[in-house]
DNA sequence: TCGCGAGCTATTCGATCGTATAATCGACGT
DNA sequence: ACGTCGATTATACGATCGAATAGCTCGCGA
């Protein structure tokens, strides 16, 4: 327990250091935490495993930084939902959110994959995701989606956790799958008219058509 | 001598291999396959970790009997929901097998976290969980479910794979997703009363509204 | 010109991984 | 009583893990 030597360099980033970034995501997603190693992930940065260390400091510290980074697309992400398109209605809105999030999650997969990899267990990495992203997107939900009225397929007074991981599962689990839906079927679910038909099915599925009323 | 003499037959009613098949796919569902180690595994059951390559050779034997052993019980589910509803018409099965996955996997949500670990990356797991499990369970849920016509509120055109996906992580999130739910909202969603009101939102969302009182 | 620090590599350490091997225990047939 | 054999334990081996440390390279201000 002597004094280990804090190694914060605090001077901009190198691209390096942001390649590093991008592939630990990646490596996280598709092995898992205990399953990507620092060797690996060095190597896919083509640099030598001492630089996670030297940049990070340790493994745990690298992982919260590449998905910490993952998370600002996220909420990028849903501030464009919710402030662009300015007179639209409650429906609309949330056609437009699934929409936004399908093709996300179909371009970063790796997004889902490491939250759902985390959020099976207990550990600091599970309360990490929940307390800093997941209790988000769980209230914009809730609130801007469901309250608001835009997911009118559903019964109105459910709890919002059921809506929540029925509508999250729903979303995401197709490309989460990638690679086994790709051997069940042949088709690879990052194929733009794939993204665009599992987008389609979802509105009409959640959303529908909107009628002139819209009792439940 | 010198040994840790006290003989304590910690016999826990299972014989030794069976014990060691249910921790074990705890184990992998809980840490996934390279973080569930075999002297982790052992030490769960009690017993030394030598027994496992005396019962099975290698840890990825252990793993697809632990695997293949949970395969059965969806087999005998499935078949359970597909031969218990003859009087029963399309949507009515449709309702039946809905609720019974619900409450297969919020009993045993093991299965879904293995299943959905191995199936995100390549590998000779996916293609056994693929080749021995997974396309039976499409085959059903789009001969059985879909083409039957006992998902009323989905579109009639729908390509199945969307279909098969946008369900099964509609049915299996939360119950995936466990311990970040209760740190999210602060419910089990084990909880029989959390089981059956996820089943009753499934059923409206993609059967139509429930009718009570179903024999079970 | 030279020093010097940031970026990066090479090497090493103790811990832990999956697996192999031999010894030990306990019940049972003879 | 003794030998046998399946169940179980103890121990060891090579590989790999995350992390620490020392040294190398090189652009650049003084």
């Amino acid at each position: 327990m002597a004094q280990p030597a804090p190694r914060e360099r605090l001077q901009s980033d190198a691209p390096t250091r942001e390649r590093m970034l991008g592939v630990a995501l990646e490596a996280f997603a598709e092995l898992g935490y205990d399953g990507a190693s620092t060797r690996a992930i060095a190597a896919r940065a083509g640099v030598n495993q001492g630089m996670i260390p030297y940049y990070f400091g340790t493994k745990e510290a690298l992982w919260r930084e590449a998905v910490g980074r993952a998370f600002e697309e996220v909420r990028a992400l849903m501030e464009e939902a919710r402030a662009g398109g300015s007179p639209l209605d409650d429906r609309a809105r949330a056609e437009q959110m699934i929409r936004q999030v399908v093709r996300f999650v179909a371009r970063r997969p790796e997004f889902v994959r490491v939250m759902n990899d985390e959020g099976k267990r207990e550990g600091p990495r599970m309360e990490w995701i929940v307390d800093h992203l997941v209790r988000e997107v769980f209230e914009v939900v809730r609130d801007q989606l469901y309250r608001a009225g835009g997911l009118a397929r559903l019964p109105a007074d459910l709890d919002p956790l059921h809506l929540y991981y029925i509508l999250i599962g729903a979303i995401t689990m197709l490309f989460h799958q990638a690679p086994e839906c790709q051997r069940l079927t042949g088709r690879d679910p990052s194929d733009e008219e794939v993204v665009e038909a599992h987008a389609d099915a979802l509105v009409a599925l959640f959303v529908g058509e909107p009628p002139r009323s819209s009792p439940t």
